[in-house]
RNA sequence: GGGCGAUUGGUGUAGUCUGGAUAUCAUAUCGGCCUUCUAAGCCGAUGACAUGGGUUCGAAUCCUGUAUCGCCCA
């Protein structure tokens, strides 16, 4: 209720002056009230006696008294136990409310534009993507998503893992495959397959490493071949992706092999700033304040004994292009929370070798694992990662027979639709409901299911609503421009919610925690829930009554749609 | 050895940044509500801040010690 903050704020700002209580002594201390019987917005004044010599309750009387004909068509003002509580009017919520409904981008305000780099993704070529590449997908394109409607411009990069001296044994099995086409490559066993051949047979290891050595004198047909095995790789992320329903294409993709080319160059400006050391044979930095078990220098590995460059060289590479030739301010890196050391050290030795100054932020957004019942590491029961995939389809399948089972009045063509909504929708949101940075355990009746805080209860709110429109045959975008007026406490809850859209989208952002955003629709689905009961809509005499629930109604349709949607979620109109 | 993260009802979680009243929500369990817009729902009951110290008028939240789990340290 920040908007009923900051309205009571000027007004209560006198009332202070008047006691002689400075702005620093009590602007802090106003906060959302944490019991909902007492108020909206509370001011403790404990910390006030001290000044005013005064008991905590009688303080609160006092500017309560003061405050409660100035601000009687806001918020009732009441004082109990020392706390000064405001409670919205109807009057003021059918306001704000109606003003939300009127607003295209629901009350979320853009503002200072910045351009941000969300680093999210990132699967490895020649290999199947699987259950390890979900959560970084799934939460970068929340944020990518989430950011982008609050008016900056977001800019996705997939740091496909296309480069590296594994290459060499990939392109050999590679040419050892030709007589199978090239669409039917099985990228499940592919790199399996090559390594074994590695470790088992001398002669393909040694033109492997040959073909390493070719590959990066850049020779003509080895990056031909190069190339096609990317290329049958990016059929597979990208089927993935429009299964996922992300955002990502070929036009975010940032793989290592991009890079290439910068590298000697980092090398050379870490040396000009002569923080480059040899150390081993290989070129190293030392960032101040790492140190190892034997409690020596920890180096960051610039470029290998071998002359092999490491993931930190192309990070550094990446922060210069991105510096340099996008013009970004803001980098979130979607990774694993294994890698924030990595992380730590190489923004530390970025901002040593002034490749970014202060006014560039840069994040690691690290989260949590995903495991199954057993509290390990999610894999199949011979220990393989779980193709990704395979789970997506699986998660429709099982979408699919529930539709069936409760609604078997649709369509078999309508089922299948609504099931990929509800089936990806449900894999998604057990990502995105908790805190990233926690491990959460993969289970497929929790995610699938229609109670809880689920995709389903979320798309099956919205499901509703729209019910109501068909059933009545008028359409929801007809009350964007109504009034709503408040009469009761279920129309007043959900519409305390709603005027919250746009806290819940600042919360989700200064966190980068797309939970926070999902949080915030299940409550509105609760809410609506409960209206829904209490609050006939169209079974009511009263025309005007009528009219402002309607558009109610479909200003939380549009709230959960639009929620769901910059979650990556999408809404059907029924199920 | 050092570093990072986690620990909240039986189970899963929100809140921790920025301290405030009786700690959120879900699930499970128990009770109630369909001749009215999707009962896939609603209403009610039960039940939790790992642990010791400290700071404070006030601590789940801040500081500090300990325990347990996970991850990282060429």
């Amino acid at each position: 209720m920040r908007n009923l903050r900051s309205e009571i704020i000027p007004i209560l700002s006198k009332t202070m002056m008047n006691l002689g209580i400075e702005e620093n002594d009590w602007l802090s201390l106003i906060g959302n009230a944490t019991d909902s019987s007492h108020g909206d917005i509370a001011l403790p004044c404990h910390s006030l006696s001290r000044i005013l010599r005064k008991s905590p309750n009688i303080i609160a009387d006092d500017i309560s008294s003061d405050l409660t004909d100035k601000l009687s068509n806001v918020a009732t003002t009441t004082s109990i136990n020392g706390f000064v509580n405001f409670k919205a009017t109807n009057f003021w919520l059918s306001n704000q409310v109606s003003k939300i409904n009127f607003d295209s981008k629901l009350g979320v305000k853009i503002e200072n534009k910045k351009t941000i780099i969300i680093d999210y993704s990132s699967p490895n070529v020649a290999k199947r993507m699987h259950v390890g590449h979900l959560r970084s997908t799934v939460i970068g394109d929340a944020l990518a998503r989430i950011l982008t409607y609050k008016g900056h411009r977001v800019i996705g990069e997939n740091h496909i893992g296309d480069w590296g001296t594994p290459f060499g044994m990939l392109i050999e099995h590679f040419l050892e495959c030709e007589d199978v086409e090239v669409k039917d490559i099985d990228l499940k066993n592919f790199y399996k397959d090559a390594r074994y051949k590695f470790d088992n047979s001398k002669d393909f290891a040694i033109r492997s490493r040959e073909r390493v050595v070719k590959l990066q004198s850049k020779e003509p047909e080895t990056i031909v071949l190069w190339k096609e095995l990317v290329d049958i790789s990016l059929l597979h992320f990208n089927e993935v992706y429009r299964m996922l329903d992300v955002l990502l294409n070929d036009d975010n993709l940032a793989g290592e092999s991009i890079y290439e080319d910068l590298l000697p160059e980092v090398v050379d400006r870490l040396s000009n700033q002569d923080m480059i050391e040899e150390s081993d044979g290989a070129l190293v930095v030392f960032p101040e304040g790492w140190l190892n078990r034997e409690k020596e220098p920890l180096p960051l590995i610039i470029r290998k004994g071998d002359g092999g460059y490491n993931y930190a060289t192309s990070d550094l590479a990446c922060i210069i292009n991105r510096v340099e030739n996008i013009g970004g301010t803001e980098f979130l890196y979607v990774v694993g929370a294994e890698q924030s050391q990595h992380f730590d050290m190489v923004f530390q030795v970025a901002r040593q070798a002034n490749f970014m100054d202060d006014s560039i932020k840069s994040v690691h957004i690290p989260f949590g694992l995903v495991v199954g019942s057993d509290g390990k590491k999610l894999a199949s029961r011979d220990g393989e990662a779980i193709s990704l995939k395979e789970l997506l389809e699986e998660s429709i399948v099982r979408a699919n027979k529930s539709i069936l089972e409760k609604n078997p009045d649709i369509s078999e063509s309508e089922r299948a639709e609504i099931s990929r909504m509800i089936g990806i929708g449900s894999v998604k949101y057990a990502d995105l409901s908790v805190d990233r940075n926690k491990n959460y355990v993969f289970d497929w009746d929790k995610m699938l299911s229609f109670e809880g805080n689920t995709a389903p209860y979320l798309q099956y709110a919205h499901a509703r609503i729209c019910s109501i429109f068909r059933k009545a045959s008028i359409q929801r975008e007809d009350f964007t421009n109504n009034e709503i007026s408040i009469m009761n406490d279920n129309e007043s809850s959900l519409s305390k919610t709603l005027i919250g859209f746009s806290a819940a989208i600042d919360e989700s952002i200064n966190n980068y925690a797309p939970h926070r955003l999902a949080v915030y629709l299940h409550k509105l689905a609760q809410d609506f829930a409960s209206f829904y009961e209490n609050c006939p809509v169209l079974v009511i005499d009263d025309k005007s009554t009528m009219n402002s629930r309607l558009a109610l109604c479909s200003l939380t349709a549009r709230t959960l749609s639009t929620g769901l949607n910059l979650l990556g979620i999408d809404s059907p109109e029924r199920m």
